[in-house]
DNA sequence: GTCTATATAGGGATAGAC
DNA sequence: GTCTATCCCTATATAGAC
């Protein structure tokens, strides 16, 4: 169980460097550099100037030039790691599936209450996304113009965490925590709450919202219209 | 005083093709066409085929050549409305803007008590995005890569848009209508789900929630939260 | 006012030196 | 394993016929 995004942070952060490692391991085929150490490295540096640029003016108007110049690599050197523009895709994607789905899982199983269960999954997206900031919103902002197979995955990843939330509320109203609702409207409206909290993140810090206050936010909405008069 | 999306639907309708000669009239410098009649159709094959194709791939994704094969103009022809790309983001803008800031206005300072207010508030919203979708799903979408002058415009009626609720909300709380809360945070959940209404269309559609449906429920959450226990 | 044909540059991709 | 130089196509933009 995780009290603060603190905790939550100092746990993960460590993880960083193993998840490209597993990208370069699941990539080896495409990827004509053979020493790990050097890979890691350069996979690192292309992986986060794509987010950035990306997320500055968009996947497309980004021209492999621009990330040659952010990155400090040759045009030579990136193409050791990718066939084609949209490999660079496929990176950024399997390297934020790896921690998405390791981290979510990991964090929404350890119970507790209805209430308490709810709370730890908005909280668990929240740090996760606070985190993994540039690459929700790159998957988000790129979803349309995805290539089919990471398009599958990203939409079945979006539909995963809505049927998590999707069931906890299901939980609760069956147990009668929760008075009846429309559960699908209630958790396509956290999510949405949920993707705010990455997509305006300027907007919360201008606000000096901090994201263990917009996590109680959330959940004090939700909760007022989940428990009704009372 | 709008009832529901049907009576707003009927009487915003009938401007569509007048706005269109609004932007015909305020771009007349960079059009070289001198016959309204004709420049008013063109422009909204344009304008139309310009939206499709910049929402399905992206704007820069799409080419003029796919542009031209959709609305069915010619490269020349195209180019008797427009410069360059870059006009075509201001030709969709200012269409936009006209109509938004049109009718928002209009509808709500339509008075009432603060509840009331408020939910008429959404509906606006709601109805001027379900209208207009392919226009709010552009101006979101393309935000980071408009121009500089449509950005700060775009930015300033985002704005506007969230004090409208701020204020609504704000006035609430001062007449001891709603209890004491964040303002500004409920103001920004507010858009926040307005703008997933117009984001996540399919969703909605598949779940067969219609946008009274959807503004409902809107309104009971956020009043779950602001009239507190009771 | 609309079309086809063409000029030009920008960017993805590769060859080959080191 | 990394770099520079270059290829070549695509997409924006324009000229000029009708």
């Amino acid at each position: 169980m995780i009290e603060n995004y603190e905790a939550f942070r100092g746990e993960v952060r460590l993880s960083k460097e193993d998840v490209i490692r597993d990208v370069f391991r699941q990539n080896k085929e495409r990827i004509s550099i053979k020493k790990e150490a050097t890979a890691v490295k350069n996979l690192t540096r292309i992986i986060d100037s794509t987010l950035r640029l990306a997320n500055s003016k968009g996947f497309h108007a980004m021209t492999l030039r621009d990330l040659c110049g952010d990155s400090g690599m040759s045009m030579g050197g990136l193409y050791a790691y990718i066939r084609n523009k949209d490999d660079l895709i496929h990176l950024i994607q399997s390297h934020g599936f790896i921690i998405t789905r390791r981290t979510l899982l990991h964090y929404t199983d350890e119970v507790q209450d209805v209430r308490g269960r709810l709370f730890a999954a908005i909280k668990a997206h929240l740090y996760l996304s606070e985190l993994m900031r540039a690459w929700f919103y790159f998957s988000y902002m790129e979803a349309k113009s995805l290539p089919v197979e990471e398009k599958r995955d990203a939409v079945a990843i979006e539909l995963e965490i809505e049927e998590i939330f999707l069931r906890l509320i299901e939980d609760g109203i069956e147990a009668k925590v929760y008075c009846s609702r429309n559960a699908r409207l209630v958790a396509s409206m956290i999510k949405a709450l949920l993707q705010d909290w990455y997509l305006k993140r300027r907007k919360y810090r201008d606000q000096n919202v901090a994201v263990d206050d917009y996590a109680a936010f959330v959940r004090d909405v939700i909760e007022s219209y989940l428990l009704g008069e009372r």
